[in-house]
DNA sequence: ACATGATAGTTGCTAATGCAACTATTCGTC
DNA sequence: GACGAATAGTTGCATTAGCAACTATCATGT
């Protein structure tokens, strides 16, 4: 097993994905919080409800969407329901599971909070980079995402 | 203020970058731990004290590095030396800063942890990625980066 | 030299997260 | 149909992180 370099080009990568997410969540979060009051993975959880076809998302969906564990998005779940910006309901097919869906309050605190972020997301994201490192971004990044 | 697609473009990228990097923080986080004991952030520290010149860094240049609080990071720097894998040290020209240092049992923990987390982030990035689009990646979240 | 402000780091407090253990329900197999 | 295994979600506990406030030191202007 030969010592790996500190600056190895592979480690670097990993550590520039991770220093850029970083970085931009703690910018976009901190906007968004000071804009419209509502934290980034609050965010994250109506942006994954509104997203859903039926309308609802089972918890285990919300947690693997939002990359939480279970159990913390139970919690996350606790505090947006006493919000009110989101519902749990009862699953009629299968009784362990619990669906959770967005009110209407909900739904109005995301609609300004995506203009919001949008705004945000331009200053720090879109406007950096042209269109096709856009693209290519994306496609990049789908590529690492497939799984884990 | 038209209200904007929950599946709009720039969002989504966003969110892709975020995602992404959450699900490999996570893998390559517990295989680290896995395989060497050494907590993701420690990890962090250890590789930027050993990639700096004069061999420590301040407190503050760390929490920027790893992209944490003042306050976190002065909790994570008490948790590695009570490891024993740095050490404080006090700076000569400004009695306000502390000097961290890699202790000898740092870089041995450092070198183990580097060959384990190489394989793995070829495991999980490098080798999803053909080399054109590594380099390109890394071009375009080094345009993110640059500031915030 | 001194007052004012800025900077480096730490600490009290609170919030958010994960793991392991638990309950309740469903699925698979006999 | 019943028993064991697997799954969905929640809870106890401990860890980690950040914000705001604080101390100590340095820098600047008069």
């Amino acid at each position: 097993m030969a010592v790996c370099p500190s600056n190895d080009k592979r480690v670097k990568l990993f550590g520039l994905i991770r220093e850029t997410s970083a970085r931009l969540d703690r910018t976009l979060g901190h906007e968004l919080e000071d804009s419209c009051g509502l934290p980034l993975p609050w965010f994250e959880v109506l942006l994954n409800l509104r997203r859903s076809e039926s309308g609802v998302l089972k918890m285990t969906e919300i947690a693997d969407a939002i990359v939480h564990s279970n159990a913390g998005t139970t919690r996350l779940i606790d505090r947006l329901e006493e919000a009110g910006l989101v519902c749990r309901q009862s699953c009629p097919n299968d009784r362990r599971s619990t669906h959770v869906a967005i009110t209407a309050d909900g739904n109005a605190r995301l609609d300004a909070a995506l203009d919001a972020h949008v705004e945000h997301v331009v200053t720090h994201v879109s406007s950096r980079l042209t269109a096709a490192e856009r693209d290519e971004l994306a496609r990049i990044l789908g590529k690492l995402s497939a799984d884990a």
